[in-house]
DNA sequence: CGATTTTTGTTTCCATGGTGAACAATATCC
DNA sequence: GGATATTGTTCACCATGGAAACAAAAATCG
């Protein structure tokens, strides 16, 4: 008894979105979508990087042998997570792995000099790719919404 | 020459962001981390929904008899992402694939009854775990945001 | 000092969510 | 009727993340 049933009700025009527009979450994701693949188009060009691991290359550079620990609670994930982002990122040559001096356990992480040529020009493209956003809202706007994005995050 | 490096420089106290603070994608995903672990405190009590699920689920109610290609129109994702979430949704029974009367190609997709009672279950705490969210901002920066996110998203 | 506990990085296994390519069945278009 | 397009599916990937177990090395505490 495989009953057949009509198609959708709505053919053709735009299909209804349920209680989704009225959800922060919805308008958050959709946001950041289009964050992302605007970030893949613009900085993607350099070595195909993505915003989570330019986050990293940052909190690395600004904070010179970090141990990968620290790293891990700066970014709000697991050590087993920050692995495999040191991995990839130090394959790429960007970062090493240094000993350290004061604890045998630590790796300091630290920027290669092709890292930090290569992340001088993903600064460059990354503030063109946050201008070209920023176009879309009006100065007031931009800040105003940053605000209101930390508040949220609490 | 394992040349062992002194330790980070900022050993205690908070460390360097870098310029991630002013760029509106590191606030855009701590304020998305922020909700979906809100979303999982709150409406994953309901058999681990996602936000992700919850929103198909909302497309599929909202649209009765959809086929899955416009859901992955609707959803942005291609049609084999959208295979394995309507696997999903119908493993938990609470969705059906059903032969089209007029495309023998097509699947309809359709709520279940308990896929319904459990959507109705969903939505409560949905409502619940948005007026939370939305506590932490006044009505009227509530609004903003949405406009503000809409904007961005272009 | 020595024994226990904690921290650090790692590996392994797993889950999720997404893509692209290929494919058979079916519609649609000349 | 024959070429072309669409639909759902499978498969092999990739990326991001977590949990658990583990060895090495600190740190703590008697």
């Amino acid at each position: 008894m495989t009953a057949r049933r009509k198609p959708a009700i709505i053919e053709t025009g735009s299909l209804s979105y349920g209680m989704l527009p009225g959800l922060l979450g919805f308008h958050l994701r959709r946001a950041q979508v289009s964050l992302f693949k605007h970030f893949a188009r613009t900085v993607g060009q350099v070595a195909g990087i993505t915003p989570g691991l330019f986050g990293m290359l940052q909190v690395i550079a600004a904070n010179p042998g970090l141990a990968q620990s620290r790293l891990a609670e700066a970014m709000e994930v697991e050590r087993s997570t920050i692995v495999k982002v040191v991995d990839q990122l130090e394959a790429r040559g960007l970062i090493v792995r240094e000993p350290s001096a004061v604890d045998r356990r630590s790796h300091c992480l630290e920027l290669t000099e092709l890292g930090r040529s290569e992340l001088a020009r993903m600064e460059q493209l990354v503030l063109a790719h946050e201008a070209e956003l920023a176009a879309r809202l009006t100065p007031e706007d931009r800040q105003e919404l940053t605000r209101l994005l930390i508040q949220l995050a609490d």
